[in-house]
DNA sequence: CTCCGGACTTGAACTAGTTCAAATCACGCT
DNA sequence: AGCGTGATTTGAACTAGTTCAAGTCCGGAG
């Protein structure tokens, strides 16, 4: 599993003196991309992405180690996209409405990519995938990832108790994560019970991380955080 | 993907006239799980499970539509297996105990895939796989899993408040699926953190449930039962 | 201009899941 | 015993991800 002779040509977020080799790269990507979205991901050969982007196959392994490398450029871009598809909500004051904003807004990005988003989804529960949400390699996603959901949390007027606001983000996008599970299975039309289940679910946490400063739900935060924060990896 | 001309040679639970393929079919299953087991899942091939059982791969596409179709059968004998090992627990009468050692029985049965389970989750998290837990096909074992649940809430005593009782089973065979993605994803030795994880959050779940009756609580327990059954496909 | 090393490309193979058309086998019926 | 039919079985191919060894290309050193 060590970086072949030749190169390794950057991982996502890695900036490296700039190559010829670049223009090539990105070609990849757009392209892949594309097919993905015609035609899913299965069904999008590497010999198809090659022969449309005008290269060999092997020329495309050698900016992508695997087929598993390119889902990791996949998830870059939707990462991306989320955020400037979040930024109205992000406008918003209101905890809950920043966050169902939030939600709804990575599902409206998600949503072409629904057909064939399983297929995605398990390679990158594999954890010795790179694309895996908890590897090394999507660490700069990851992080960013979480970025969002910290902006949902500290930009929230009222603002959100200071007792849970550190593991907050973490915790919602451990949720988001979650909520893409039950999208990906969501085969209504439309997705309208993933949207359905965003409306109703944010109020809920709304509601509880409001009773959670109760007096008498205190010590159970304190007891639920502690837990949290032990089973971390 | 109609079922070949052949025959379709009956999905798990399934019971026909007992053909001369019976024989074969068992052979290939016994022969594949010790496979995965020696080597794990990707570098099992068809190949080497027909050598090992002494037929053609073709042959064993005659019983098994795809390599995936046999991850079925697999999970199959786990949730049997898990049964077994969960008998002793189901003897004991606090709910928190009786949830701990069905839960540490699962972890218990798994431990020796867990190397390559990850493969196996992949495969079971895409929808239109076969193996998911979702699907159609394993709807037995699915029914066979929740009823395992069901017997830990049903036999416990004191007896669990009735306003739960009968969403609890599949909720908490839906918190065992997350639970299984943890212990993919845990690399502790002998995965102690998913141990220590069940052993740290079932006794919160039996907080948790005790509380929920409280007059304070009732509103807001109705409330999210509201939502689970709202949201459930 | 020429040469060198590293960046980039490529066609040909290799592997493994899957399919297919053509056997072969088993067995009840005549 | 001979036959028909459906159940089994098989070798040979097909597809697609991946690897390999052998180039080709390009920019800077001399």
């Amino acid at each position: 599993m060590s970086e072949p002779a030749g190169v390794p040509p950057g991982r996502v977020g890695e900036r490296r003196p700039p190559a010829h080799g670049e223009r090539t790269r990105e070609l990849i990507v757009r392209t892949a991309l594309r097919l993905f979205a015609e035609r899913g991901y299965e069904r999008t050969t590497m010999r198809a992405i090659a022969d449309a982007a005008g290269l060999s196959v092997s020329n495309a392994y050698y900016y992508f180690r695997s087929k598993d490398h390119l889902v990791q450029e996949f998830y870059a871009d939707i990462q991306h996209r989320h955020r400037e598809e979040a930024a109205e909500a992000l406008s918003r004051t209101g905890f809950v409405d920043r966050l169902r904003g939030v939600l709804h807004a990575g599902v409206t990005v998600m949503a072409p990519y629904h057909g064939f988003a399983g297929s995605f989804v398990g390679v990158a529960i594999n954890p010795r995938s790179p694309s895996s949400p908890f590897s090394d390699a999507s660490a700069a996603a990851r992080e960013a990832a979480i970025g969002l959901f910290r902006d949902v949390v500290e930009g929230a007027k009222p603002a959100v108790d200071r007792q849970v606001r550190a593991d907050l983000p973490e915790l919602l996008w451990l949720a988001y994560l979650g909520l893409t599970l039950y999208w990906v299975h969501d085969m209504s039309y439309e997705q309208d019970r993933t949207r359905r289940l965003i409306d109703l679910a944010t109020p809920f946490v709304g509601r509880l991380i409001r009773i959670s400063r109760l007096p008498g739900m205190r010590p159970i935060t304190t007891d639920l955080l502690w837990l949290v924060r032990k089973v971390r990896s």
